[in-house]
DNA sequence: CACTCGTGGCG
DNA sequence: TCGCCAAGAGT
């Protein structure tokens, strides 16, 4: 009943549509006006596969340098399976959502012992493998191995909305299926790889959030938003709601040979198994900040630590959370004990350990308060 | 389904 | 300045 519903809509949307010329159309504008990108270069299932993970709400200008280094340190299967985590999450450093490294690593030795190396070619399988969804595995299917499967992302929904007038909200996870059934009438069995490229490169390209240009749009004459002139209400998207704030105090500590103090965060969660320095979350009006990250030092590490303020606080925005950090400096006695959950890096080392962006910024902070005091 | 999970760029 | 975003998946 409700399959039912979602492909009367779509044999709805689709009435009178001369698919084929579409498909040619589309098709035809993407051969020719395709950007150059790194991933592009062949059709190689791992190059893909880590290309798609990257792509993952970010843009491809921001991918595109990582995705180059990637693949010149990890250039196959066997050699990101076999290699070190720590190594690994150092080159994803500053990409964000770290979790989808994490799983990429897992799926790919999953594949190099399960698969011999060879990346599945059927939904079921490679849906199984960690951090492939749907859209990811439709990725993978179409353009690596050209099988017809739908690869629904947000261009895809906003340009299907558009040209078949979908005016479902794309913010729900249900969407996805209306669109999932759309690419499943439209797609061409042909050259699947190129269809679904097509549609995200239109949306990227022409078929924009904002102002789309639709005068160069080379499917115009097909898209019912157009014909009606109400390209720009659509998709619907209902909005998210806003960043809660946190208040953090962080030290950097410094032992008398000029090593940090960093510790390394939990296995899982936010910016999971990324180093850091000692900070605890506080409220700045009671009983003071200072002592509250003193007494969370001192009772983490056994021992009185005594701290400074440094003036300036960092605010630091994520997608549902907003970090309001107070940086606090001060020195490590000579007998400090050693363990796995931290560790004394020098300078130099530090480079070698994966830090968030907002630790990078305390780095620099505490840099700058030296170097002109 | 609602929520978590990063970052940098843009109008 | 700030909300919105950009080739989503896991829980």
């Amino acid at each position: 009943m409700e399959e039912q519903k979602v492909k009367n809509k779509q044999l709805e949307n689709l009435k009178g549509m001369d698919i084929k010329a579409f498909q040619d159309d589309l098709i035809g504008w993407f051969s020719k006006e395709q950007r150059d990108l790194p991933w592009r270069k062949d059709s190689d299932p791992y190059r893909v596969w880590v290309s798609e993970i990257m792509l993952q709400q970010t843009r491809v200008d921001t991918v595109i340098p990582y995705f180059t280094r990637f693949m010149e340190q990890f250039p196959s299967i066997r050699a990101l399976a076999e290699a070190d985590e720590e190594k690994v999450l150092k080159a994803w450093e500053g990409l964000g959502y770290y979790s989808r490294v994490r799983n990429l690593q897992a799926a790919v030795r999953e594949v190099n012992e399960k698969y011999d190396g060879n990346v599945p070619d059927t939904p079921k399988e490679i849906s199984s493998l960690k951090g492939v969804g749907p859209y990811t595995a439709g990725a993978i299917l179409s353009i690596a191995y050209g099988k017809p499967e739908p690869a629904v992302d947000g261009n895809v929904m906003r340009v299907l909305s558009r040209i078949l007038l979908i005016s479902e909200d794309i913010a729900k996870p249900a969407a996805r299926k209306i669109f999932e059934a759309s690419v499943r009438e439209l797609i061409d069995h042909s050259n699947p790889s190129y269809f679904n490229q097509a549609l995200m490169e239109l949306g990227a390209l022409i078929c924009t959030p904002t102002s789309p240009s639709c005068l160069l749009c080379p499917v115009n004459e097909y898209c019912q938003a157009y014909h009606d002139g109400v390209q720009q209400e659509l998709p619907v998207k209902s909005k998210k709601k806003k960043q809660r704030a946190v208040d953090l105090g962080a030290a950097v500590l410094v032992d008398q040979e000029g090593r940090f103090l960093i510790c390394k965060r939990p296995g899982e969660g936010l910016l999971a198994n990324l180093w850091e320095f000692p900070n605890t979350e506080v409220s700045p009006a009671f009983p003071g900040e200072r002592r509250q990250l003193e007494d969370y030092i001192s009772g983490l590490y056994e021992m009185e630590i005594q701290v400074a303020v440094l003036p300036e606080r960092i605010q630091h925005i994520f997608t549902h959370l907003i970090w309001n950090i107070l940086v606090f400096t001060g020195g490590l006695p000579e007998d400090f004990e050693k363990s796995d959950h931290y560790r004394l890096v020098s300078p130099e080392e530090l480079k070698d350990y994966a830090m968030p962006v907002s630790h990078q910024k305390i780095l620099k902070l505490y840099l700058d308060s030296i170097k002109t005091p």
